[in-house]
DNA sequence: GTCTATATCCTGATAGAC
DNA sequence: GTCTATCAGGATATAGAC
């Protein structure tokens, strides 16, 4: 942990703090006293807090987002491109796997995940956007290659619906990892860990059958 | 707008710029400012900044979760606690009525929420925990009669899923009520708006489809 | 209840020695 | 690259006149 270059520590430092009290809650000198650097170092490695916020950010995100177009690219290659259950694992796996993998990491990596979601605040906007487009871009045309009856508004929603589904569990899965708080307090010890595979799993056959299902009459109901 | 009183125009003000900026990127003078009144009064009538958040929080959350527990109230009275499709209905109509209904609040409604949802730094978090407990219980206890061959972990994960469904539908919702952002750039025309009866509908056909799936293997698969 | 004025502290950012 | 010292401004909160 302390062998680590100035940028890294103030990056780990950052996620963690971001995680836990949000990007505007978390002053420049709780991270560089956390990371026990000096102050100006923030703004000689990263130029700004903004440009710091973009570089976690961009650093948590990227990794997963490659690995999810290297994922689905296999699958296109080897003809399964229209198989939807290999499509949606390869749209979760990689951010399950992320978060999974390094357990004293898991309870911010998801939170800092649910923030980034939330908070498009516009001087996020674009980085958002940039980072994701690709991912979402390829993923809308392997569903329209695997759903193709449904219509392309009904298919935007819900992959809006996956997202939402994978943003919300993967924070809940965060927040079980965390001894001190069962912050909603609706499930007992209900909610064990449970191995990459298995959460995996969970995720995809309900989505999979959530994606599966007719559309809904469009037509107006008169209540 | 104008003729509100003063606590009632600084939650109106606060509402808007918490859901733009975040609660701890709103600074008191900004929402005392745009509600015009003077810097004391939110000491005054709130207490605290911390105080006024919770406040903003009840007012938002409130209202809604009562309406999901009347509907539902009324679902068991008349023995239609089983109908999976009517209990989605009863727990996602309020909040997209909520959302939908005034459309000149909808840009900061459903992003609001969606902060609420990411946002559980430890000063919120008692108050998220007291404002969902009753809906999560309630509607856990219709998901367990409606599915009773589910496990109850499994049962337990799903009604997160639901959760962040609509957390997640409904962000984007507020997205694209807002002329000025097509943030995520991967919807064209697409996600057009649409009526209350039938977002509501397609939120239900999705999560019915997903709740009724049948449970993955949560057997060890060797990779 | 509303307002002005102010106290006290913290913020991000930078200048300049080493 | 790292550090100290400091700036200018903004933050919440409050005291006290009206």
């Amino acid at each position: 942990m302390t062998d680590h270059s100035t940028p890294d520590r103030i990056m780990d430092a950052a996620e963690t703090l971001f995680a836990e009290k949000g990007f505007r809650g978390t002053s420049l000198r709780a991270i560089t006293t956390t990371a026990d650097v000096n102050l100006a170092a923030v703004n000689y490695h990263f130029g700004s807090k903004e440009a710091l916020i973009r570089a976690v950010f961009e650093r948590k995100v990227s990794p997963i987002n490659r690995e999810r177009l290297a994922r689905l690219d296999k699958l296109e290659t080897t003809g399964r491109g229209c198989d939807l259950d290999a499509v949606l694992d390869a749209l979760y796996r990689p951010a399950v796997n992320r978060v999974m993998e390094h357990p004293e990491h898991m309870h911010c990596g998801p939170q800092l995940l649910a923030r980034i979601h939330a908070d498009r605040s516009d001087s996020l906007q674009a980085t958002f956007t940039e980072l994701f487009a690709e991912v979402a871009r390829r993923f809308m045309l392997a569903l329209e290659h695997c759903l193709p009856d449904l219509s392309a508004e009904e298919r935007a929603w819900r992959f809006h619906f996956l997202i939402g589904i994978m943003v919300h569990a993967m924070t809940e899965l965060g927040r079980q990892s965390r001894p001190h708080a069962s912050p909603t307090g609706f499930h007992g010890e209900l909610l064990r860990p449970a191995s990459v595979d298995v959460f995996t799993s969970r995720l995809i056959s309900f989505a999979a059958a959530g994606l599966r299902a007719p559309a809904p009459d469009t037509v107006e109901k008169t209540p």
